[in-house]
Parts: structure tokens; C-alpha cells; sequence
DNA sequence: TAAAAATTGATAATATATTATCATCTTTTT
DNA sequence: AAAAAGATGATAATATATTATCAATTTTTA
């Protein structure tokens, strides 16, 4: 991949506007709105190089196919609306896992999914 | 569903032994020491009417097929080994998660997952 | 105990997400 | 501009977990 072209700047650019990770569809349907007839195996392709790259993230949610977030964001978690099926960054953690450990085990990493209602979800009800 | 064959019954002793929820292959490969020829569907089916009489729980971890628990545990989290890929429930919690939440979002649930290495595995490297 | 009903195990089928193929189109190099 | 290299889009192929099929076995019922 040497090309920086205008179907991998819209993956880029879908991702970078993004509130959370998003899924191959999600991006595929999202950017081809700014490149016509953007095929879904050029995104897979581009995520896939954009990740072996170091420049975007993979996040996979329980059940869900891998999603995908810009690389290098700050310790973060995710929520899941249960509504619309979309996964928004969300800021904060509570810590204090080590209680938690069981007895010899050792913690490298940790990851929280909370699940819910988003706003625009709510709001759609409350109509 | 209505015997309660020796089957299912290795199955559930499976799962009730068990430090944490387990893959179908998981209990297949355990439950087929007590019931000999064990065949991988009937752990599949047993487990999927368990699950409808709600006396298994199903749980998924990211990137990994579904596994199962029992029904009826305490609020509780899971640890995930990197070293061989076993999950173990883990008890507490440290809530606080409503600082997290965007503005306009509503949290119905949540999920933490603990990623490291566990006691086996730690033995097994310091030897 | 004979007949009916339920369950099993082996394996084929299915669903789904992802990857490979390849002719065509674009971009770069010369 | 011509040739070479790279990337795309459509679609076929793949991998994997789960489910369906069905003959054989086991259990229950009469």
C-alpha cells in the first residue's frame, strides 16, 4: 500500500469522526458516501493494512464482529448501545481490580463494556 | 427434553465444578471422561436447552465462541488467561461507573474483563 | 415385553465474517 | 505517452462455530 487514496482517506476520515469504534459495515456504509461504489474488501483490505501499520485499533465487543478505532487514544473504555447496536468511547475508569484477582494470578490488562441506552436511542422513544 | 440423561447430567457436573464459564469444547472434552463417546452435538444441544430452562447462563468474550456458566451465581466478573485461554468468574466490583456515562446515556448493565495470567500458568513457567 | 417416544452420535448443512482471486482502473515511473 | 506497479470492486472461496438430519440406541409407557 502505497497509495494514499481516496477510498483509504475516507476509512481514515470515518474513523477519526468517529465517537467509538466502528464495525467494516459501519465504515463501509459511512465512507461510501464520500467515495461512490467503495467496495467492501477494499475496506476490510485498508483496515487490515491500517492495522498491521500501528495506525488504527481493534476492539471486539462480546458477540460482535471486530470494530475498529484510531490507534493510540488514551485509556478508555466502551459502551454499547443496546438500541442501535453502536459502541461509543466513553472516559474514566474506576480501577481498583486488584481486589478482584484471585490468589497467585497476575493482572496484565483490563476492559469494561458497559451496556445501555444511547441519547439519540432515547430520544427516538421518547417521541 | 424431558430425560435426564447421563449425558446431561456430566454436562451440568461439568459446569458445576467448573472455576468459570466454559466452550462447548471445554465441556465436551471434560464430560466425555465421565460419559464415554460424548458427541460434541449433544453438548451443544443440551447446553442450548439449559440455557432456555435458564439453568445455564451463556457468556462471550470478546474474539472468543460462546461459553457457559451456571444460572443463578452472584453478581460477578471474569478473568481471562492469556496463557491458556481458560476464564475464571472473579468476585467484587468496583461500580462507579456513572461518571463514565455521556451525557444523555442511560447504563442498564455492564461487564468487566480482567486479562492476564493465572496460577497454572505462572507454575508452569517458573518451573 | 412390545410399542412409542426421546435422545444420542456421526456427519452434512448452514450462517457469517473475513480473505483470496482476478480483470479492470489509477497512479507512478520512465 | 507507454509501460509498470499498485489498488480497486465484484465475487468466489475459506474458516469456524453452530445447527439440522437421520439411523441407531435408550428410556418410558402401556
Amino acid at each position: 500500500m502505497k497509495h494514499n487514496t481516496k477510498q483509504r482517506q475516507a476509512i481514515i476520515h470515518c474513523l477519526s469522526r468517529a465517537r467509538g469504534p466502528m464495525s467494516p459495515y459501519e465504515i463501509h456504509e459511512l465512507a461510501a458516501e464520500e467515495v461512490e461504489g467503495l467496495g467492501i474488501a477494499t475496506v476490510y483490505r485498508n483496515l487490515k493494512l491500517l492495522a498491521q501499520e500501528g495506525k488504527v485499533k481493534e476492539f471486539v465487543l462480546p458477540g460482535e464482529g471486530t470494530r475498529y478505532e484510531p490507534a493510540g487514544l488514551q485509556h478508555h473504555h466502551h459502551f454499547f448501545c443496546r438500541g442501535c447496536d453502536r459502541v461509543f468511547c466513553v472516559e474514566g475508569c474506576p480501577r481498583g481490580f486488584s481486589s478482584m484477582i484471585p490468589e497467585g494470578f497476575v493482572l496484565e490488562d483490563h476492559e469494561i463494556v458497559l451496556y445501555g441506552q444511547c441519547q439519540d436511542c432515547l430520544d427516538r422513544r421518547a417521541v
